[in-house]
DNA sequence: ATACCATGAACAG
DNA sequence: TGTTCCTGGTATC
């Protein structure tokens, strides 16, 4: 679930449901009593999301971090009762209306406003921000020697990527993920921001990752096009545009995909 | 019942 | 580069 998309999705969905209204605040798993009970009762006055991080805000001057990870996970229950504790659920906050759980998560603590701002200093570009600076991660890309595959999920060089985005904006630049950085033109570079920031915009609209572009989803090119398809490369067999077998291999821990036909390894001519 | 897997990232060496 | 942590769904015995 989590890529930037969720995490902007869920500050705007929870932060209309529970902001503005004291929270009842509890860690029914126990690993966050502490921090609960700092802000139990207090009202939220706003979640913020950067990349793959959020805060939440609350008017008694505390602040709570919570970062996804992999496996977290919230749970959502619109009913003025908190229904039954299911897993472990490390943070509930209640209102008059809604219950919302989180499970699993990587992160939740309680945090600092230094905290959160060297974590945001540390982290590239969120495409998702009004004011992003593109320049910054084509100095970032065009300078480096690492494989763009790496580079689009270090969240350094651009925040809020994960692994469906990093295959997904490679495979429709036709850019291949071994490609060091340095060897991207400008364009090249350019043209996969642009992607990557469509991409996330849909993925909060759409509240999941569907990257298919118009002319595909219009007239679907290959054999194994189905109804209900969202992704070109990423965990397919075969790519959803020429049929070619994908190629999958270990990109440092992550499972990497990309089409050996439509993603081309270098620019002829170039090096 | 157990194994494995996942849209992540910090840390050790 | 490898290990560790976090949870739960699905596959496999």
């Amino acid at each position: 679930m989590p890529e930037g998309h969720t995490i902007h999705r869920i500050a705007r969905d929870h932060g209309r449901l529970l902001a503005g209204t004291a929270l009842a605040v509890s860690s029914p798993q126990g690993r966050f009593e502490a921090g609960a009970e700092r802000v139990d009762g207090h009202v939220l006055d706003r979640i913020e999301a950067y990349g793959k991080h959020l805060w939440y805000w609350f008017d008694n001057s505390e602040l709570i971090h919570v970062h996804l990870g992999l496996f977290g996970k919230y749970r959502v229950a619109r009913t003025s009762t908190p229904p039954e504790v299911r897993g472990a659920v490390r943070m509930r906050m209640s209102n008059a209306v809604v219950t919302v759980d989180l499970a699993g998560p990587t992160a939740c603590e309680l945090a600092t406003p230094e905290d959160r701002a060297s974590i945001v200093a540390r982290l590239g570009p969120d495409p998702l921000q009004r004011d992003a600076d593109p320049q910054r991660f084509v100095a970032r890309v065009s300078r480096s020697k690492a494989p763009i595959g790496l580079l689009l999920m270090d969240q350094s060089v651009v925040a809020g990527v994960g692994n469906v985005f990093r295959a997904e904006a490679l495979f429709v630049n036709g850019i291949d993920p071994e490609r060091p950085g340095r060897s991207l033109t400008v364009d090249e570079i350019g043209a996969l921001w642009s992607t990557i920031t469509a991409m996330l915009r849909q993925g909060v609209k759409d509240n999941r990752i569907i990257t298919l572009e118009r002319a595909d989803l219009d007239r679907p090119r290959s054999r194994s096009f189905k109804r209900g398809e969202s992704t070109y490369v990423y965990k397919r067999r075969d790519c959803l545009r020429c049929d070619s077998p994908i190629r999958w291999w270990d990109m440092s821990g992550r499972t990497c995909y990309a089409c050996p036909t439509c993603q081309t390894p270098v620019i002829i001519g170039r090096g």
